[in-house]
DNA sequence: AGCTTTATGATACAGTGTGTATCATAAAGT
DNA sequence: ACTTTATGATACACACTGTATCATAAAGCT
């Protein structure tokens, strides 16, 4: 927990780890501080301190913090994809948003961080994008719904769900937010728009 | 629309606005300046420039620069609830969305800057409190739904599929994203969730 | 091993925006 | 006319950012 690290000229910097140690202390590091604020608290400096990293070394990898949360929210939701993606195959949409709602409440902790406050709309970006990327080959031409607007009010609602969940302090089951997520987001989308 | 106003030692101060002159210079001024850039690239020297007032005088109103714009989304949303209300007391939905989606088309353009970017989050916010206060008095006690979970995510959809709307380059007509709508946020916070 | 290239740490620095404090003046209230 | 309040105009202390510089450690190459 404390990664704080002083590599004054320690021995550290193993050649054991291969690409960017760097790397991976800025992500973890910005993962501990998403647990103690929200997102647009968190300073640079605060998070290359937390890594034991120099504060001009951020700037080598990125651009600015947004970059580095999509980068930590993207790596995130490629897992979380695996239990997503089947709901848009559509074989059995309930036993896919069960499984997504068993994933999230798994890491609960991480995924309140991610789910509130400002860092919500970055990974709600890369969440849609990732998904928009897996449903754009099997988009079916005839839809009554064009697939952006589709996708988009999909993971807005399984987002918007989600962080309310997350943010109850008497948090239903898995299995009823499973059923909640498949009648709002879900369903919606792909049910006939018979009627009006 | 050159709003600058050089109130160096000019006659204006006309006695004859009764509250705060500044308060509606500064809304004014956010407002002209969302069509010019997004909310996050908006100083508040910038604001106060253009509404020809001082830059301390800001503060003397507002704590920052959200507190503004949340006060201009209140005075906007307070206008589209009137049309949005209606979809609450379920008499004709469709009607009301229809209403609904005539009211921002009609006044797109500044929708469409509340409804992009940063913006969108603050405007969703103060859309969903007003809703909120709106549903909680005839919120159903036997709703298979938590009134707040219902709410927020019917906001959600509606805030996303019109953000998606105005962002188009063809957009559909008013008709059709007023189905959409009732498709996507309204009937399924509504409908029974008999299956699954 | 010796040379080269690359990644880092450690600062320093300029630029920008924020929020507060101060002071004199104009507007409004009495 | 006297008092109170709102404003304009600065000035300032602060916090962050993003860039630049320089010396050093690590890694790669011959």
């Amino acid at each position: 927990m404390s990664q704080v690290q002083k590599l004054t000229t320690a021995s550290l910097h193993r050649p054991g780890k291969k690409l960017t140690r760097t790397h991976a202390a800025l992500l973890n590091a910005l993962l501990e501080l998403l647990d103690e604020k929200s997102f647009e608290q968190i300073t640079i400096r605060e998070i290359t301190a937390k890594a034991g990293v120099g504060y001009a070394t951020f700037f080598r990898r990125y651009q600015d913090k947004e970059e580095l949360l999509h980068d930590l929210a993207a790596q995130e939701i490629r897992r979380l994809l695996t239990m997503t993606l089947p709901i848009v195959h559509a074989a059995d949409t309930y036993a896919s948003t069960l499984a997504l709602c068993s994933f999230i409440w798994k890491h609960k902790k991480l995924w309140h961080a991610l789910l509130t406050g400002g860092a919500a709309a970055i990974l709600k970006e890369a969440y849609l994008q990732e998904a928009l990327a897996a449903c754009r080959d099997q988009a079916d031409p005839s839809a009554s719904l064009p697939i952006d607007l589709a996708v988009s009010v999909a993971i807005a609602g399984i987002v918007e769900t989600l962080s309310w969940w997350l943010r109850q302090s008497n948090p239903p089951d898995v299995e009823a937010m499973a059923k909640t997520i498949n009648r709002l987001a879900i369903r919606p989308v792909f049910e006939q728009d018979d009627l009006l």
